[in-house]
RNA sequence: GGGCGCUUAGCUCAGCCUGGUUGGAGCGCCUGCCUUACAAGCAGGAGGUCGCUGGUUCGAGUCCAGCAGCGCCCACCA
């Protein structure tokens, strides 16, 4: 069997094979019924669903490799493991996406109208969406997928209306005219975590508005120190001075505001001031909002389009001027002069304008944070209009109990406190938008008595009165909405179905840091709200892909990496194993889009070392039967139980990291046991064994070679499932033990009494060294390996020589060592020395192969090292305050190593001071 | 303006919570090997004032404070 296997890993000619007989198993699938009635102990992830429209990225490819980890080492412990997978409609983007697509066609959403609309994002939806779900299938992921789900589904479609209609009823959904953020160009409102804040220098400019005559106040105020903002220019009028980024606003001012404790400014609250260019005359008002401090103190009030302007206009009772349309150009309500403008041409010939009146006082340079879509990235237009809001303070405060009490736990920890502040200062949730694509907003309004009535069911009467015209309100909800409700909607909410008692509420949720407010706070507060409980109890949240300059990989900067070119190239296996490796809890990974090789190889070469030692453990054991472990226990020889002795330490060390998703550690873990331990050494240990005409030696050897190879493909199948999967299929499994099922998914390795071996530990530890002792003083002396050497000890511990006479072979194959004996090392001999960890001083006669000045300077190099450590550990011992307060163990290691040192150091001067004499 | 994180080898990062052998890994680099599992490999090696300053301690990469540089998040200063 195993002659057959190439030896080189190729992967594709396995991944398609193994993926699909997962599937046909039904290794993915976990029914309701092993957890209610086979009293299972479930463990559920539900996938970040992402964009339907989505392709899959180099983000993707690591958060779920995340998930698929834990899921696959779950399962393999006996846990029920559902992974949940699905698509999100995505309202903005991708109706954005199909809007393009029309535009292309010259056709606009309004050409089509709303029916003909959606039906085509539909359409565009069956067609292309979901494609990042079979791409998942290629990197390895496990997902049950008879449960995929999208938020548009009937199902989830109803817990949508559903919730809405509890939360309206209890009065946590209302409907408001306030400032929202607008993006001007997908036409619609937007939550605050949609418009992000970007740095932009931009200009504050600097405008007069001129008081009126008589200007009393005017002179008043400007007699007060600091009252610059108030000035009598040359055409003898008094004007006042405010501030703006945004000029063209002033078009829709409606008052100035000054606080009321400046003095400076207290003989003009009540006056009235003119607003230029629109021979409109606006009052001051006074308002604790205003900071004195700032600017000139003076603020422009634009209710219509600015919050705090709104907040001071409601509590000034100013009136409300919109002057912009949905497109953020000016409406009727602005000059005629200016109608029709777009905001930033307005913006100019309000400068202009006001320049030419000489009312434009200066500006200056300005950096400030400006909100952009986060769709378009379109400067987002802050509006006055009418809009659903979900009341958020109250769903805070149980999500907030729960990080505060530890029910809910984040990964890295300094989640924790950002989570805490968002909720802590939570603002009202804008959920309506002016969409087509997505959850209609069940509310129907009457044509004949204005009820409002919110329902699950489309309504055919108006409930009060009976007749009327019912219309529904034509916005959609965003996205959030629904996505927030998919640890339970999924699972069949609102019927209360076997799925939800099985599989709610779940237990980990990875995800991207971007999202934490968007959707997992939320997720967690309408868990509460609907559910009663948490959704889940921990949260990951896992770094950023980055590129090699520190970019984040995105569609836009074209600096991506495309996982299934990765999986073409170098196997679904290196992928994840390079992912996994290379992402800390929490920390950012960097990849070079532009040289996958050097980015991958560490997988790649990783997939390919374990693909050939599961060939060699193969050839080795052969098809003859195998005994089981237990029953050559007592022909193990030491490098046996030295590697059993490590797998055990490797298995209870990865176990501990996957609890608390230290992958990267896991990864490191078995790589270094895996391929430092288990390929560098056991397997060039047994080499001759398994070869060997003594069968006690050799079926030991096999024995082990079984288990142990066995317990790395099982360890290792959730970082790398295809090729751990394909080797262990070929295993032979020991004589009368029960295969427990074709797949790995059999068990996860526990730690087996009676491994742990510090002895042979020991002993190992004392060999390698002295094998790699001998090969490093070859190579610095120059003997090829071409002749043997023979090897003195002196001075080796107790059980260390007795290792060193049974591991005859073993010194031969892999330091080509003739001979090794203990004894005095040769007063006079020429030859290599070193000093083992464990006191063992080693000595390679080489009389007439090297030269003795050569082994006289390499001489003085070891024993100026040792004077330094001698020195190094008296001057600690000296130390009256270190041998009283350090622990006594640690005082009386420093003593035993002073000890050997001066021994070691004496035989050396002594031999040094032959040699030189010589 | 608040909050958080990072700074250890040429590069990317472990190690710090819980102070105590001689500070680690991968990649890269140097040297020698096509040794019948693997050249995507094997063996040997070079490379570090652990950002700076101070403090606590018998002892600090590890704990504390300050500083500097970099990065992230939040925020209505016009």
């Amino acid at each position: 069997m195993a002659e057959q296997l190439s030896s080189r890993f190729d992967p594709k000619a396995i991944e398609g094979t193994i993926y699909q007989a997962w599937k046909d198993a039904g290794y993915f699938h976990v029914p309701a019924s092993r957890v209610l009635e086979g009293g299972a102990d479930p463990f559920v992830i539900v996938i970040p669903p992402p964009n339907v429209t989505a392709v899959l990225h180099a983000g993707h490819g690591l958060n779920n490799t995340i998930q698929d980890v834990l899921i696959r080492w779950r399962r393999m412990q006996g846990r029920a493991s559902e992974w949940l997978p699905g698509t999100d409609h995505a309202g903005i983007a991708t109706q954005n996406v199909v809007e393009r697509l029309l535009a292309m066609e010259g056709v606009t959403r309004d050409d089509l109208g709303r029916d003909a609309f959606v039906d085509r994002v539909w359409e565009y939806v069956r067609e292309t969406g979901g494609t990042i779900l079979e791409q998942l299938e290629a990197i390895g992921c496990s997902c049950d997928w008879e449960r995929t789900a999208f938020t548009l589904d009937p199902g989830l479609s109803r817990a949508v209306r559903e919730v809405f209609v509890r939360l309206y009823d209890k009065g946590l959904i209302y409907r408001g005219e306030y400032i929202i953020n607008w993006c001007p160009r997908c036409h619609t409102a937007l939550s605050n975590e949609e418009a992000e804040g970007e740095e932009v220098v931009g200009r504050l400019y600097h405008l007069r508005y001129p008081f009126p005559e008589p200007s009393w106040g005017a002179a008043e105020a400007a007699s007060h120190a600091g009252a610059e903002a108030i000035a009598r220019l040359a055409d003898g009028r008094w004007y006042l001075t405010v501030s703006t980024t945004r000029p063209e606003t002033m078009l829709g001012d409606t008052g100035v505001a000054v606080n009321p404790r400046d003095e400076r400014y207290a003989p003009l609250v009540g006056a009235d001031v003119e607003l230029p260019l629109t021979g409109r005359t606006i009052p001051v008002v006074a308002d604790p909002y205003v900071d004195a401090d700032f600017g000139t103190g003076m603020v422009k009030v634009t209710p219509a389009h600015d919050p705090n302007d709104f907040e001071i206009a409601k509590r000034a009772d100013l009136p409300l001027l919109d002057i912009m349309t949905e497109a953020a150009s000016l409406n009727e309500n602005a000059p005629e002069a200016f109608r029709g403008m777009d905001r930033f041409e307005a913006r100019d010939a309000v400068l202009v304008a006001l320049e030419t009146e000489g009312l434009l006082a200066g500006s200056d340079a300005h950096t400030h944070s400006v909100p952009h879509c986060y769709r378009c990235h379109t400067v987002v237009e802050p509006r006055l209009s009418e809009q659903w809001f979900v009341k958020t303070k109250p769903l805070a405060e149980p999500a907030l109990q729960a990080s505060r009490d530890g029910t809910v736990t984040f990964a890295p920890v300094r989640w924790k406190k950002v989570y805490e502040h968002w909720l802590e200062n939570i603002r009202d949730w804008c959920i309506s938008r002016q969409l087509w694509w997505g959850h209609r907003i069940p509310v129907w309004y009457c044509g004949d008595c204005s009820e409002v009535i919110a329902a699950t069911e489309d309504p055919d009467v108006c409930r009060k009165c009976g007749g009327g015209e019912l219309e529904q309100d034509p916005d959609v909800l965003d996205t959030w909405f629904s996505s927030q409700l998919w640890p339970f909607s999924t699972f069949g909410w609102p019927d209360d179905t076997d799925d939800l008692k099985a599989f709610y509420p779940g237990h980990v949720l990875s995800t991207a840091p971007e999202i934490l407010f968007f959707w997992v706070a939320r997720m967690i507060m309408i868990g509460y709200e609907v559910m009663g409980e948490t959704p889940f109890r921990d949260v990951y949240l896992h770094g950023t892909v980055r590129d090699s300059q520190g970019r984040k990989m995105s569609k836009s900067l074209g600096n991506g990496i495309d996982p299934l070119e990765v999986v073409d190239r170098f196997g679904a296996d290196a992928l994840r194993f390079t992912l996994i490796s290379a992402a800390g809890v929490g920390t950012d990974l960097y990849l070079d889009p532009d040289d996958l090789e050097a980015s991958f190889s560490p997988g790649r070469n990783f997939a390919n070392k374990l693909w050939n030692a599961g060939r060699f453990t193969l050839t080795s054991v052969g098809d003859a039967p195998v005994r089981p472990l237990p029953e050559v226990e007592a022909d193990l020889e030491l490098e046996d139980r030295w590697i059993l002795a490590r797998l055990d330490r490797a298995t209870v060390s990865v176990s501990r990291d996957l609890e608390r998703f230290r992958l990267h550690e896991v990864a490191d873990t078995l790589y270094h046991f895996f391929w430092g331990d288990f390929a560098d050494w056991y397997l060039e240990l047994v080499k001759s064994r398994v070869q060997s005409e003594d069968d006690a030696s050799r079926e030991a050897a096999r024995s082990t070679l079984v288990t142990v190879f066995d317990s790395i493909c099982r360890l290792l199948h959730p970082l790398t499932p295809f090729v751990t999967e394909e080797l262990w299929g070929r295993l032979p499994w020991p004589e009368g033990g029960e295969r427990p099922e074709a797949l790995i998914v059999a068990s996860w390795p526990t730690p087996q009494p009676g491994r742990a071996d510090a002895d042979a530990e020991a002993q190992m530890a004392a060999l390698q060294e002295l094998i790699t002792q001998v090969r490093s003083l070859r190579k610095e002396y120059g003997v090829g390996e071409g002749q043997e050497v023979s090897v003195v000890l002196s001075g080796a511990p107790a059980g260390f020589d007795d290792t060193v006479q049974t591991q005859g072979a073993a010194l031969r194959r892999l330091a080509r060592v003739g001979s090794a004996q203990s004894g005095a090392v040769p007063e006079h001999g020429v030859g290599a020395h070193a000093v083992l960890g464990n006191g063992t001083e080693v000595f390679l006669p080489l009389e007439g192969v090297i030269d003795v000045e050569r082994e006289v300077v390499r001489l003085r190099e070891e024993v100026q090292k040792l004077e330094n450590h001698v020195a190094d550990v008296d001057r600690r011992l000296a130390n009256q305050a270190f041998v009283e307060r350090a622990p006594a163990e640690v005082v009386e290691r420093e003593r035993d190593k002073a000890r050997t040192a001066r021994e070691q150091l004496a035989k050396l001067g002594e031999k040094l001071h032959h040699l030189a004499g010589r």
